[in-house]
DNA sequence: GAGGCGTGGAG
DNA sequence: TCTCCAAGCCT
């Protein structure tokens, strides 16, 4: 037997377990319900994009009330969609989502597309989130490796603690030889995976106790290793651009009317790192400067 | 491929 | 308090 054959045997094993489980256990979110459709599944992909869920729903709710259908956003400023991200934070997202619901609405006659390459083809939509939206919104089969997934697999296929700091050509091989054969259960395999992930076999602190292949799982067979390698990075935050960035960009999404500069100067003391930071949102499109001089969200 | 890009909750 | 981390994407 090959080791392909052999991990695609006992991948098999995996795939009644683990969606059994999800059957009982997935959380009843608004974006896997039958009316969000495929807008709404695009939507909450953005929004989920380095989110937690907590924090997304009430403005996934805002936001499909707001622009219901691609077209509907298409119609507003980019602006507007970057206020109503509010602070979900990187706010980026939400100009390419802006960008996918125009070239939507031009590309695509208004409907989201099926198609994996034309949804690569998007504004902010990589490899994770096409393939979300095929599988989520369209039941095709695709092979949807996100930071859960990954977990899930380094630890039950691969008996690791972690998987590795950048997605590998093994991962997605490894991804792809244990996808169910049918398109609606790999879609359901997706999800259950993911959900997995998120709800049992977390980052932090596992639960095991309540995992549905934990007797199968290569890694608690290994006897639970700890994470060999380099640490992944911590990412600081206080002092960065980022933050200057996010202060200067609250004040906006606040406004009605264009800021003076003047107002923007008080958000950060280093006159400098101020600077660069605001024009670095201005180089970004997120933010449009007036004479004054002021700015405001983009109108265009 | 490494680094930049927000924000806030949990341990 | 401080660290980690949460359904990535783009350059």
């Amino acid at each position: 037997m090959t080791a392909t054959t052999e991990t695609e045997h006992s991948a098999a094993a995996l795939h009644g377990p683990v969606i059994d489980w999800f059957d009982a256990h997935a959380r009843d979110l608004p974006w896997r319900r039958p009316e969000a459709g495929a807008w709404g599944v695009m939507v909450s992909e953005f929004m989920l994009q380095q989110t937690p869920v907590n924090r997304v729903l009430p403005v996934y709710e805002q936001w499909m009330e707001r622009w219901p259908r691609p077209a509907d956003l298409a119609k507003e400023t980019p602006g507007e969609a970057v206020r109503a991200w509010g602070r979900l934070g990187y706010p980026r997202r939400a100009l390419r989502l802006h960008g996918a619901a125009l070239a939507i609405a031009e590309r695509h006659g208004g409907d989201v597309p099926s198609e994996h390459a034309q949804l690569l083809a998007l504004p902010g939509v990589g490899e994770y989130t096409a393939a979300a939206v095929a599988s989520f919104a369209y039941g095709r089969r695709h092979a949807v490796l996100d930071t859960n997934v990954r977990r899930v697999f380094a630890r039950a296929l691969s008996g690791t603690q972690y998987p590795p700091n950048a997605t590998t050509a093994a991962e997605r091989r490894l991804a792809r030889a244990v996808l169910p054969e049918t398109d609606a259960v790999a879609a359901r395999w997706a999800a259950a995976t993911m959900e997995l992930g998120a709800l049992v076999c977390t980052a932090r602190s596992p639960r095991c106790g309540g995992c549905p292949i934990a007797a199968q799982c290569a890694w608690r067979l290994a006897g639970s290793p700890p994470h060999e390698g380099p640490p992944r990075r911590g990412q600081t935050y206080a002092g960065t651009d980022r933050q200057v960035r996010g202060r200067l960009l609250a004040v906006l999404r606040e406004a009605t009317d264009p800021v003076p500069r003047a107002a923007l100067d008080t958000v950060w003391d280093d006159a400098v790192q101020r600077a660069r930071a605001l024009d670095g949102l201005v180089a970004d499109g997120l933010v449009e400067p007036l004479p004054g001089p002021a700015y405001r969200l983009p109108h265009g």
